[in-house]
RNA sequence: GCUGACGUAGCUCAAUUGGCAGAGCGGCUGAUUUGUAAUCAGCAGGUUGCGGGUUCGACUCCCGCCGUCAGCUCCA
């Protein structure tokens, strides 16, 4: 290589020698005329950058290109965007005060000050003075600034100048800007406004100044930018598509559950139809829970604050805790139940164990209320009142690892089921916390051993864990995407601690056992609700709270109907007759719409062959003539195996 | 909890500048007896979320509360 030249590795594993200080731009232009036209920026191993900004070291360029598939190109698309979100609601409010606008998963946002909230119609009007910056083709320029000059760039700007305090010394202070706009701003940027293509602000909404809510709140916009036209229609249909399997519209639709005004927020009213999907998640559950060596316990709904003192969540917890009920003539109040641990704590207490007993595992699903903020409640998702399926692991620390290692295999099996992908989050020790290093190495490496003996992928959320124990949490992710909090396998050298659990080794001394809490579908209400969404509300036939509707063509026919409907009852199934005086098309097309998984249609050829003609919800032949015998055997074999069709 | 928007029949939505609260679906009744995604007709259904206020008159304007939605914060 020549003295002082730079090696660039390009996308087509060609090498080229070029001068430092030289564009990505300029290099463009040498390689191949065609690639400035498309080329949007550059990316040097792992650094984004601006086509116009100076290249100063070696590495592998890469230009990126127009193109909705590349997450780097539409990061600096959408971060563009952003900007000219800012151009144009200063052009509109001159005096709005700018926090940050960066790009994120779906959009972008950008955060403002301004004395009056955006209302739908302001976004209508931000949204045409986009078009026309747009239209203007203002090209970024990036320029690099003293602190000096960034401090009086941005004297009217106090987010911005709070941002520049935290650039540390020494680091290179950039602005951007676009016509009249001026941003502090790490880049980078698309050459100008005018590939700022396809557009759409989405909505407006209150968000704190750094995210803390006990500073300024400031009024955030998102939107969405695309390349492709088509991509854009794509996205903004898949948010309608979103919202027709959203599940507190199914959950209506379906007739599955409800909420009372009457009663409160965040309680779930199960019909009977939500319920039997509950009714037949536990079955399966608890069945496995008795394979598995566990011992059901149930407890009672409240509690003196004793108890609560005892396990610290009224110190710990009180926030989310419904406050105390007094009661005429007692000295000390009750209060309605958190979480469980404390009342299973209390039955491990209640006599001694030897180490013979562990691992002891006590299951409960049992109700539990907390005062989640008001904010934050959300159909079936999140709630005041949730049912965990909750159990107590209480175990010797050399048993910890196959605990978890048989608590993953657990939640693989149920999860594998219902066809759900999930992600696991491993949590380990916070800034606070308590229990020595040695414990807490234990713990973890416990844990770490036991996902890796599985052979899972998983991500470490550093200093995540509750201040009692490091902890294992599943994320599902529902059909559009969304990721939800399902299982979570938490240690806790607390409580053992705080009840003075012991049991008695080998060596006739006592020891402290440890803990594990853990919940895999976590909680009912969200698990169904996710089931709702990730199913669209189409529940394979084990799930489906009502799984065959017999349908007679016409009145005469009712009895040969009715018997058919018993065989399936007979046999186990979920089967009614729908024989309303309305026409065979009304009552298939609102079968349809229910979902139900199978209609068996009973006519007079039917009735007379011992045979239905089966209508499968899905299935590319509309209809299957057989015997009443071969379908319901079908149908209980589809039940018994879990099929998820 | 915070910011904003919204709240009309069981559901989805109308109702001009403040002037008699309506439609479709669903429900009920009757007719029709139906062969694979909506048969026809009639009827019932509302203190317009709740409570105040302004006004001759409030679904409409103002205030408070409750709830829902989006986001922030927080979390199963």
């Amino acid at each position: 290589m020549s003295a002082g030249k730079l090696k660039l590795v390009l996308q087509d594993s060609s090498e080229v020698e070029v001068e430092p200080g030289i564009s990505a731009r300029e290099l463009a232009e040498q390689v191949n005329g065609e690639l400035v036209e498309r080329a949007i920026a550059a990316k040097l191993d792992d650094e984004i950058m601006d086509l116009a900004r100076p290249i100063e070291r070696s590495g592998v360029l890469r230009f990126l290109t127009e193109s909705d598939d590349d997450e780097d190109a539409l990061y600096v698309l959408r971060h563009s965007a952003a900007h000219v979100l800012a151009t144009a609601v200063r052009s509109i409010w001159p005096d709005a005060g700018i926090g940050f606008g960066p790009p994120i998963a779906e959009g972008f946002y950008y955060d403002f000050d301004v004395k009056h909230p955006f209302t739908p119609e302001d976004l209508e009007k931000i949204e045409a003075r986009m078009a026309e910056i747009v239209a203007g083709d203002e090209p970024f320029e990036r320029r690099e600034v003293g602190r000096a000059e960034a401090k009086e760039l941005f004297a009217d700007d106090p987010y911005k100048l709070e941002r520049l305090e935290e650039i540390p010394e020494g680091d290179a202070i950039s602005v951007y800007c676009d016509g009249s706009f001026l941003d502090l701003c790490r880049g980078p940027h698309l050459p100008s406004t005018g590939q700022v293509k396809h557009f759409k602000l989405l909505h407006a909404a209150g968000a704190y100044w750094r995210g803390d809510e006990r500073r300024q709140m400031l009024q955030r916009i998102y939107g969405t930018a695309f390349f492709e036209k088509s991509h854009l229609e794509e996205y903004l249909r898949r948010l309608e598509e979103a919202r027709r399997r959203d599940h507190r519209i199914l959950g209506k639709e379906l007739d599955l559950f409800s909420l009372q005004e009457d009663v409160g927020p965040g309680l779930i009213h199960w019909h009977p139809k939500g319920a039997m999907i509950q009714f037949l998640l536990r079955r399966f559950l608890e069945d496995e829970l008795l394979k598995r060596g566990y011992d059901f316990v149930y407890t009672p709904h409240i509690a003196r604050e004793t108890l609560f003192r005892k396990s610290g969540h009224l110190q710990a917890y009180s926030e989310v805790m419904f406050p105390a009920m007094g009661m005429e003539g007692e000295k000390e109040d009750y209060r309605v139940k958190p979480m469980n641990c404390p009342f299973h704590m209390e039955i491990y207490a209640s006599r001694q164990r030897s180490y013979r007993d562990l691992p002891l595992r006590y299951a409960e699903i049992a109700s539990d209320y907390r005062n989640e903020k008001s904010g934050t409640l959300h159909g079936m998702l999140r709630v005041r009142g949730l049912t965990m399926d909750d159990a107590h692991i209480f175990c010797r620390s050399d048993q910890i690892e196959d605990e978890i290692y048989e608590l993953l295999d657990l939640a693989a099996y149920i999860y594998g089921t219902f066809g759900l992908e999930y992600r696991l989050d491993f949590s380990t020790r916070p800034q606070k916390r308590i229990g020595s290093d040695e414990a807490w190495d234990q713990a973890e490496d416990a844990l770490r051993a036991a996902i890796e003996r599985r052979e899972l992928a998983y991500a470490v959320d550093a200093g995540g864990g509750a201040f009692y124990g490091p902890k294992i949490d599943l994320k599902f992710l529902d059909a559009i995407g969304r990721e939800w909090q399902g299982s979570t396998i938490q240690l806790d050298f607390v409580l053992p601690e705080r009840f003075d659990l012991a049991y008695v080794g080998a060596d006739n001394q006592r020891h402290r056992p440890v803990m594990i809490h853990r919940a895999i579908y976590g909680t009912f209400e969200r698990f169904i609700g996710g089931l709702i969404e990730h199913f669209a509300g189409a529940f394979p036939v084990w799930l489906a709270p009502v799984q065959v509707r017999v349908l007679p063509v016409s009145e005469e026919l009712d009895a040969a109907a009715r018997n058919v409907s018993e065989a399936a009852r007979a046999a186990g199934l979920r089967a009614e007759l729908d024989n309303r005086a309305e026409t065979l098309s009304y009552r298939i097309r609102d079968g349809e719409l229910q979902k139900i998984p199978y209609l068996a249609v009973v006519g007079k050829r039917e009735a007379e062959a011992g045979t239905v003609a089966v209508r499968h919800r899905g299935a590319e032949q509309k209809q299957v003539v057989m015997p009443v015998s071969e379908f319901v055997k079908q149908v209980v074999a589809e039940d018994r195996s879990r099929t998820l069709a």
